[in-house]
DNA sequence: TTTGCAATGTGTAAAAAGTACACAAACAAA
DNA sequence: TTTGTTTGTGTACTTTTTACACATTGCAAA
């Protein structure tokens, strides 16, 4: 009944940040030949699928998602679509596509999808042996156009976290100023000065501070904040300045 | 040789800035019963056509937008892609299906394309009688999802327009500055004082004054500017801040 | 118990950017 | 020659951004 469309899958660019770094998830693709025993494929790719018949772009998202991480409600959205025609003409994708056991088409469209996680949320090892964190500063050779979607989803990502709040989604509910900094530090790639970073912070009424600190750490514990999307709603105002 | 992939179009939001408006190129779409000679469709779509076999999706836009306004090389983007299962079960959409002389999927995907030009460079009237700019601000009906479309166009011209400089591609190459804010203004549905966007201006590198006025106006000429992508290119320095 | 370590948390002065605001000059048309 | 319309310009004030250093806290090791 489910039937799979043949020239249509969704890729899923999953990020997470773990104390300093920018990590993706990907899964271990690999391939030997039957007769030769030689191994054909052994790379890594994105988390992806095909669209079933009658499903939703966003369903599809949230399924191939919810199978890799187990986690549902997450930030997830929709940020560009692959379809040039030599996207899976490689020679390894080639005899990649040839082991799966469903057909597809030629020429396959794939909508890419971006999602943050609070990567301690997820730990790939236990249920899905084959999916790993890997530091974006340092990614393995990826297959099909994988890089190329990466690339973009990175793109995006750093130009909405300049714009709106969603580099909460990567950080555990309750943060702390230098997490948050070193968050931002990370995708950006430019350091902040503390004073000034802080002082920026404090203006943001959405980010606010607990009656919680630290525990166990070998210095002064640092406060813990929460970021409130219901303030952001409520008190976001829109500077409109031209070219920023 | 050509055949039409069932369930994959392109559809392209094209924006045309004339003066005092910002306008879209919609295309007549009407539909008379055989029998009853009642009219099943009559409504506005955007330019849209299925992509070919071994057709690249970018191709395809280039493609769609040179048989509607004869024009190559002008700025097109990929904003967003459609593909809730319901987006054509509209009955009027059924209609108009049914009169199509090809066969297209149940569920078709729609990859959006942006497109900006100099609407005076685009006449429709003379080669394609079914093609109108209409503004943005005052829309006839559409007929598929295609006012989601544009809104999610609109959306991302609007966003876009602040960060990067693609808002020249809408006047003509040589334009005055009174033109340049109407043109902003008209965009982001905001004022600016002139005299602090002249000052803005002026420290924009890439705006360069020519030696040359408006001639035949009934008042006080104005000078006229280019914009220069080989000087923005140059000279771009992104600042850094968070949340703008 | 004391000492060392590592990170937290804080203020001020100077520079840059943004805002508010009014009038003489140029040209065409009447 | 007059009228109408749009251009082009400067300054004072406010807000935002930038650069920069040290005492405090809590744990761990001696």
């Amino acid at each position: 009944m489910n039937k799979l469309i043949p020239n249509l899958s969704v890729d899923c660019v999953v990020f997470g940040f773990d104390k300093q770094n920018l990590n993706v998830l990907l899964k271990k693709r690999q391939l030997k030949s039957a007769e030769t025993g030689e191994m054909l494929v052994d790379d890594y790719t994105l988390t992806g699928y095909h669209v079933f018949e009658g499903e939703d772009l966003d369903t599809a998202a949230q399924r191939t998602l919810y199978n890799v991480t187990g986690l549902k409600d997450i930030y997830l959205e929709q940020f560009f679509t692959f379809g040039n025609t030599d996207r899976l003409t490689a020679e390894t994708d080639k005899n990649w596509i040839n082991s799966l056991d469903f057909e597809i088409a030629e020429h396959v469209i794939s909508v890419g999808y971006l999602a943050l996680v609070d990567s301690t949320k997820v730990k790939p090892d236990s249920e899905h042996p084959e999916v790993f964190w890997m530091p974006v500063s340092n990614l393995p050779a990826l297959g099909f156009d994988h890089k190329n979607i990466l690339d973009k989803a990175l793109e995006r990502l750093r130009m909405k976290v300049r714009l709106e709040p969603i580099g909460f989604e990567l950080l555990p509910d309750k943060f702390t100023l230098r997490e948050m900094q070193e968050m931002y530090e990370c995708i950006l790639g430019i350091t902040f000065d503390k004073r000034n970073f802080r002082k920026k912070v404090s203006q943001m009424k959405y980010v606010i501070q607990l009656d919680e600190k630290q525990h166990g750490v070998a210095h002064k514990p640092a406060q813990k904040f929460i970021f409130s999307r219901d303030v952001y709603d409520r008190t976001r105002t829109e500077k409109l300045n031209l070219f920023i």
